[in-house]
DNA sequence: TCAATCACG
DNA sequence: ACGTACGTGATTGAG
């Protein structure tokens, strides 16, 4: 092929292959300069100020967002080019300064990009060109449909498949839109070796010599008989004599202008191009540039922009293709997207195509980027199922499509393949293209401490501990269950017998109609279904007839039995052991919690549950370990409200629910009854929950006046958590969420609702979340910090449980004593909390020894 | 699938 | 005059 038409006049460059694409990279010095030199002079303001290049600058910034529907625009700009200046001391020095009327005008480039809700990139010590190869570069690999605008001829080099070129050959209304094809046909030669064209012919604007005597015509010529600069040098001695010498004579300034017309596309920037998303256009902000510069007939076309909302995000293709791994073990490096399914697993690179395979993969050397690194047992740099429950806790799922959806993230699809290693490719790689912009959302929410040192790290205590298990006596579970299930049966004929009729214990309603229709006792609350049956009721009601006390035991028995005696022994694996999953992502407080079996509610108030909670037992030469928190969330309330009478009850290792009594009685501790220790005990718990006198009324059986004046005399004796509820309220109704002390953040939307009920429920949230959150925080920080330090000193023992406030450790009998200082040490040192963090520890057989 | 109940913190 | 204590998970019966 021969170069067609070297002036572009003759072809067809229409701009058709530019509305195709999503991100638009602009080179802002460049612009500005095509600006200047294509209006005249004098354009300026009545008053003076220049504002030609500002004009055309802003003309052209203008007809992307009007012509092109793009979903990301970037302007790079020059910083100091010092990298270029080492490969060529004449560069710099070649250059002619600014002219003055340009660089008046020059402050104003950026504020107008930004109006427009574009991005201003600059890298220190990187002109603009170098950060747009990279950034098209890396968008190129990526799939993203990219134009680049620019009338820099070394961007030729930039054009491809998925990149194209955009060029304001007069002034910036009419613009030429090159394709690879188009390249080719204007210089006759393919976008890669363009930097060998001008290596030849050299680029008089760029101060790049060439080959003296050789023009567009010869150097595309030469390059189509000898394919690169490097193939013309070799064969210089095939040319006419006088040209051959030349040729020979300027090799040396060949190569290096080669090199210098070669552009830098490999820079370690820290920008990804999914990430250089549009903001809305600030109209106001617009029409005062736009005033101000006097640049009426952009004033006047505003509307227009109207129209030209781009959508919210900019799609992101990520991959190309597939390639099939048998039996291989292929060294990974760098971040890799990572997923499974039953038997194979996908990763994909941040280019190039997916690696799919059944073998095993060394991961050992890459930076995996997952969604649930937990449940694929990996140790990842990003886990977008953290990160998204960061970000917003309390929603219902985390589907990574959902996300996908919602950060406008999207792969390329892989038709080559069947529909389920299509799924496996994209759960792959969607993480690597979720996780800059997740971790963009956690950086300004303040949470990216929380993310990278706790929450990251704490996938792999609990994968640990979910692997680790605890062990279960299953003869003394057998015992309990022969004897409890005797019991039942006996409850049962004696209900029926009471009863006067065979009726389903288990059945709410039919128990309700035994005793409030048939037995005709007195019914307390209702509910949505009918007259309630729960426990407090049938305690009101427990000496009004033989039944009630019958249901009682009955409800009690038959919960242990269906609940844990029964289903545990059969969910224990075959190391013997009960193996529950711990779930990171779930309540919205930030708390931890489990699953499969629910190891976090084996019972213990009650002594038959105790009995079961023995039966949670240390290996045979072991010991368990129990560490909890001694009143965390109190603790965490005189921090965080500064109320000194709390803070000294804390000092003084006070009983504090007696402490409160006497404070709020005005009364000795010693002189308390039972009675008044066990309402500031209610008080105090209401606190942490978000009191009402409802609430306390209905908890300690008394009118709600009454729970009125206890919260009132609690509130006046505790001025300091007043205020403090005062001040969560009042933040969380202006902020819409409120913070843990450790950057965690709970939405709480129900705070600003016209209903008054949910009102009052969203201020229960905003002050229990503050405490609750805490907590959690506090205990991942020790689960993390034990976990990692009894890993450091070598020992055997190990975490295998976590209830809120509680850490269950087995450890060797040795160990014992180091493994008490870890989790004592550990969890006071979690957080420097005044009054400071407290803990009780106990060791024993079996966890209900080692918690008495 | 929902409501009620109850195990835990 | 409403109707709530905060956070979980598992089981059961009812529809």
């Amino acid at each position: 092929m021969s170069p067609k038409a070297l002036t572009g006049e003759e072809l067809d460059l229409d701009d058709a292959p530019a509305r195709e694409s999503a991100l638009f990279l602009v080179d802002g010095n460049n612009l500005a300069y095509r600006g200047y030199f294509a209006l005249p002079e004098e354009l300026a303001t009545s008053e003076g100020f220049p504002t030609g290049a500002l004009l055309g600058f802003t003309n052209m910034l203008f007809k992307l967002l009007s012509d092109y529907q793009p979903k990301g625009v970037a302007v790079a700009w020059d910083t100091r080019p010092v990298h270029r200046a080492a490969i060529s001391e004449d560069y710099k020095a070649d250059r002619r300064p600014m002219p003055d009327l340009l660089r008046e005008q020059f402050p104003h480039f950026r504020p107008i990009v930004e109006a427009f809700g574009y991005r201003n990139l600059e890298f220190e010590g990187w002109e603009a060109d170098d950060v747009i190869a990279t950034l098209a570069t890396r968008a190129d690999a990526a799939g993203v449909k990219t134009c680049v605008v620019s009338t820099d001829r070394d961007a030729f080099q930039l054009v491809s498949d998925n990149v194209v070129l955009m060029m304001t050959p007069r002034g910036v209304a009419e613009v030429n839109v090159y394709t690879p094809e188009r390249v080719e046909a204007r210089l006759g030669v393919s976008p890669e070796k363009v930097p060998d064209l001008i290596g030849l012919k050299g680029d008089t604007s760029d101060n790049i010599p060439g080959i003296p005597g050789i023009g567009d015509k010869t150097a595309a010529e030469l390059m189509i008989r000898y394919g690169s600069l490097e193939g013309v040098l070799e064969h210089a001695d095939e040319l006419s004599p006088a040209r051959a010498k030349n040729v020979a004579t300027h090799a040396d300034q060949a190569r290096a202008s080669k090199v210098l017309a070669t552009m830098r596309r490999d820079l370690e920037l820290d920008c990804d191009p999914a990430a250089l998303v549009l903001d809305p256009p600030d109209r106001s902000q617009l029409r005062e540039i736009f005033r101000r510069f006097e640049f009426r007939g952009l004033l006047s076309r505003m509307d227009v922009l109207e129209e030209a909302l781009p959508s919210a995000t900019l799609p992101l293709a990520a991959h190309e293709g597939i390639a099939w791994v048998e039996g291989e073990l292929p060294r990974l490096k760098g971040r890799v997207g990572l997923a499974r399914d039953t038997d194979r697993v996908a990763v994909a690179p941040e280019s190039g195509p997916v690696i799919v395979s059944r073998g095993r993969l060394d991961l050992r050397e890459a930076e995996i980027v997952t969604h649930d690194a937990k449940a694929l047992r990996v140790v990842a740099v990003e886990d977008t199922l953290i990160a998204a429950y960061l970000i917003e806790p309390g929603r219902a799922a985390y589907e990574l499509d959902d996300l996908a959806a919602e950060y406008g993230v999207e792969v390329q699809p892989t038709p080559e393949a069947d529909e389920e290693t299509a799924a496996l490719v994209r759960r792959a790689a969607l993480p690597l293209r979720l996780a800059p912009l997740m971790r963009e959302r956690l950086v300004e929410r303040g949470s990216l401490e929380l993310y990278e040192r706790i929450e990251l790290p704490l996938t792999r205590v609990l994968a640990a501990m979910e692997d680790v298990g605890v062990r279960i006596d299953t003869y003394r579970m057998g015992e309990i269950t022969a004897r409890l299930q005797e019991r039942v049966e006996e409850l049962e004929a004696s209900a029926y017998e009471l009863a006067g009729e065979e009726f389903m214990l288990g059945s709410t309603q039919q128990v309700a109609r035994i005793l409030f229709e048939k037995l005709g006792l007195a019914p307390g609350r209702k509910g949505k279904t009918g007259y309630s049956t729960d426990t407090r009721v049938l305690r009101t009601i427990r000496g009004e007839h033989e039944i009630v006390p019958v249901l009682e035991e009955w409800r009690e028995l038959s919960k242990l039995i269906n609940t844990y005696l029964g289903p545990l022994p059969s969910m224990i694996g075959e190391d013997g052991r009960l193996h529950t999953t711990f779930n990171q992502a779930v309540a919205a407080t930030g708390r931890l919690s489990t699953s499969n079996p629910n190891l976090q509610a084996i019972p213990i108030r009650t002594e038959l549950g105790r009995e079961i909670r023995s039966a949670f037992v240390a290996e045979p030469g072991w010991k368990l370990v129990s560490a909890d928190y001694s009143q965390v969330e109190l603790r965490i309330l005189a921090h965080v409200s500064g109320e000194p009478k709390l803070r000294e009850a804390f000092e003084r290792g006070e009983d504090i629910h007696a402490a409160t009594a006497a404070e709020v009685l005005g009364r000795p501790q010693a002189e308390l009854t039972k009675d008044e220790r066990n309402i500031a005990k209610m008080v105090n718990f209401g606190i942490i929950y978000g009191i009402s006198a409802f609430g306390l009324s209905e908890n300690l059986e008394i009118p709600r006046e009454e729970a009125q004046t206890y919260i009132d005399a609690y509130l006046a004796r505790f001025p300091h958590v007043q205020d403090f509820i005062a001040r969560t309220i009042e933040q969380a109704s202006q902020d819409g969420y409120v913070t843990t002390l450790l950057g965690r953040r709970r939405p709480v939307p129900e705070i600003r609702a016209s209903n008054r009920q949910t009102r009052s429920l969203g201020e229960r949230l905003a002050v229990n979340s503050v405490m609750q959150g805490t907590a959690a925080d506090v205990i991942k920080v020790a689960m993390v910090s034990v976990h990692e330090r009894l890993r450091a000193e070598g020992r055997a023992s190990r975490l295998v449980l976590q209830v809120h406030d509680e850490l269950l450790l087995e450890a060797p009998e040795a160990e014992v004593p180091a493994a008490r200082e870890a989790l004592r040490a550990e969890m006071c040192g979690a957080y420097p909390l005044d009054p400071p963090l407290a803990v009780d520890v106990g060791v024993g057989d079996d966890w209900n020894q080692a918690k008495s």
